[in-house]
DNA sequence: ACAAAAGTGTTTTTTATACACCCATGC
DNA sequence: GCATGGGTGTATAAAAAACACTTTTGT
């Protein structure tokens, strides 16, 4: 940033936050994204991402969590900045004669709990939970930020231990290899494999606990270890 | 972004650009970052990051390229979008009791070819490449831009084809071994290995043309396939 | 008893790592 | 001819991939 002796003339910026928040039901085999409806002008009926404006003291990430916890009840959540959507024209309310204000949108890209993250339903039917396969037509360039979010998603998956953020304190290696199994689709991993190598890696401990769920074997229920996870930070492909 | 009815006031912000830009000075053995020195307060005479405030109808990305224009003669290059700062604070120019304009930056990220990137000198010793081994104190929070930057810089670099943007037309593998080595360390990799495992994927072409740089055999050049790299795109570690 | 789900082990193929060695040139 | 940098090959270790098989439960 510089101050500035140059001729033309600045642009004048609202600046705004959207959220691209999944969630991973791993029971019913989905991913959702969460949508609002919009009530106004433009793209009245539209659903959109949920969003604010920014406000006075208040930081971008404050501003995104605050979009979170409008929106719905949730304790156990994954948060980072996505990418800065800014080009003149990406809405309609900007004057394109008169250079009017322009709308800037920092978007966050975030992954909760599904079982733990009721929906706030201030309006009914106002704001829901979207299967990714199966989504409406989205206002402004949501879509674009949307698809930016799903590869981050992908990403984050593969790299970083962002599952466990997300998943239960204890949990069985079919949830985890389950939820893999959502993102990536089906065999994307052959299971068996899956499973030796993560736990040869060390940092999923046997809490000891079984678990039965209907018929078959009991699972045993597994807790991460972060301390453990520590040396695979920066280490490529540990999940995948 | 949505319409408020809320009752807390929102931000007023000023948005610019911030660019780190690095170039990997190969005969040299450097990794450079260019840095200009401020004329003005705050942090007059300390070296920040090249940055521009966003014009009326310019995009971010072609904000960016501003920047990049007006202070070097390059062309070839790799740029993308870093990372958007936007907390309050971070510029003491806003008024922490009145709440007056925030600055808000969005970073960019690039790399250019050393050779080809002659520096515009508007003001003598205003404009310079620094070593990244030895940097002076920066303005504002460009340091933790920088660092940001730097984390983003051997990311693409192991996942992306970007050193050939950066690269002559044509190049020996040395060439391209000696990159890699300035950013990740003396042995990141055994030669003969990176050598046969860049080969057998098929992406760089030999053009049968020969170097030679004072005694020893003459090295070949290659070229880079953009087409043959394709299959490449989205698959992890591809260069280390 | 048998289906279902969990968990183990084995075999084969591929990739990574560490070197030793040969090749072509300038001086 | 020998130092210098370029380039090839090989032997070993490790990891990935495929898949057969055993264990423990509910019904």
């Amino acid at each position: 940033m510089k101050n500035l002796s140059e001729s033309k003339k600045l642009a004048d910026f609202k600046v705004g936050v959207d959220n691209v928040i999944f969630s991973l039901d791993i029971r019913q085999n989905r991913l959702l994204v969460l949508l609002i409806k919009r009530t106004e002008k433009p793209f009245e009926n539209y659903w959109s991402l949920p969003g604010t404006l920014v406000r006075e003291g208040e930081s971008l990430e404050a501003s995104a969590e605050r979009i979170l916890a409008e929106k719905i009840l949730v304790n156990n959540l994954y948060l980072e900045q996505l990418y800065t959507f800014g080009g003149p024209h990406r809405d309609p309310r900007e004057d394109p004669t008169s250079y009017g204000d322009r709308y800037l949108s920092v978007s966050y890209f975030a992954l909760v709990r599904f079982e733990d993250s009721g929906l706030i339903i201030r309006d009914l039917n106002q704001t829901a939970w979207h299967e990714l396969q199966n989504l409406p037509a989205l206002a402004f360039d949501h879509q674009e930020i949307l698809n930016y979010g799903y590869r981050r998603l992908r990403n984050k998956l593969e790299y970083s231990p962002i599952a466990f953020d997300v998943l239960p304190e204890v949990f069985t290696l079919a949830d985890l290899f389950q939820l893999y199994t959502i993102v990536f689709g089906e065999n994307f991993s052959d299971y068996s494999n899956f499973r030796s190598r993560l736990l040869k890696l060390g940092f999923l401990k046997d809490t000891g606990l079984k678990i039965t769920k209907g018929a078959g074997r009991p699972a045993s229920l597994y807790q991460f270890d972060a301390k453990a996870f520590a040396p695979f930070k920066d280490k490529p492909l540990v999940f995948i």
